[in-house]
DNA sequence: TTATTTGCAAATAATTTGCTCTCGT
DNA sequence: ACGAGAGCAAATTATTTGCAAATAA
């Protein structure tokens, strides 16, 4: 399979965006970061933010997420965690495990399956929205 | 809050897909369902599908699945259970817990909050992708 | 100077919606 | 009869892409 590399040259743009997006713990959307990034970048296109945050996914600097909504998140914290989803104001919330969860206890992964990776979603409701 | 209730009659088209969904383990996207469900009801458009979808979810017959994909994939499955996800070929299958996740192995919950559900995503390679 | 990146605008693609007509009760 | 559901097409919305000009190496 051509897993064709690409070099990736230096790009103010590209390092705004990503210094926005670790300095925020709110998994903000494509949008949000658009509308931040140019009160540094007034030209910034919003196609320009979407590039560069695949490009920030391809390198590893940055992870996409998803879950029931329409935007897709993104984050820049890349060591293993999950996340707490609340159903009222759709915050999203680090999680992370004390340790590891014990794998045996899963039935039902299909026979010659490798699991590389892991993602929990725990839903619920946060402070603010229940209490 | 205003969870305005609803009255739903009966539909031909909504059973057709709600049948169809029951009928399989492949966590199908409205598309292939609109495809499936023309065979019985070929005037079946794809907007009914997804309205149908919507109404069967209101009604927690049907559950959505969201994924890194663009499509939204729909379960009828409706007894707690996780997902793994080919990163090969993208299929879903179902996984079930044999006890339930250890909660208090979790940090990072935030305050007062309330989890209410969960859903762990498996990622790796189906035998048929890896071996 | 050569490949990469940008900004802009136009294009996609999934999903939703408005409208008129038909069906369920 | 009356509201719920269907079909169709047009509208929305998030994201992607083509292209000419600008930038990095």
């Amino acid at each position: 399979m051509a897993t064709t590399t690409r070099k990736y040259n230096y790009s103010r743009q590209r390092e705004v965006i990503y210094r926005l997006l670790a300095g925020t713990t709110a998994h903000p959307t494509a949008e949000w970061l658009h509308l931040q990034a140019r009160r540094e970048l007034p030209q910034l296109s919003l196609g320009t933010v979407y590039r560069n945050l695949q490009i920030l996914a391809e390198q590893g600097r940055v992870r996409e997420l998803q879950f029931g909504a329409d935007q897709t998140r993104y984050d820049a914290m890349m060591e293993p965690h999950h996340h707490f989803i609340c159903t009222g104001c759709g915050s999203m919330t680090d999680v992370f495990l004390q340790r590891d969860l014990p794998l045996d206890r899963l039935g039902g992964i299909p026979d010659g399956a490798a699991v590389e990776s892991m993602h929990l979603e725990l839903f619920g409701k946060c402070s603010a929205c229940f209490g």
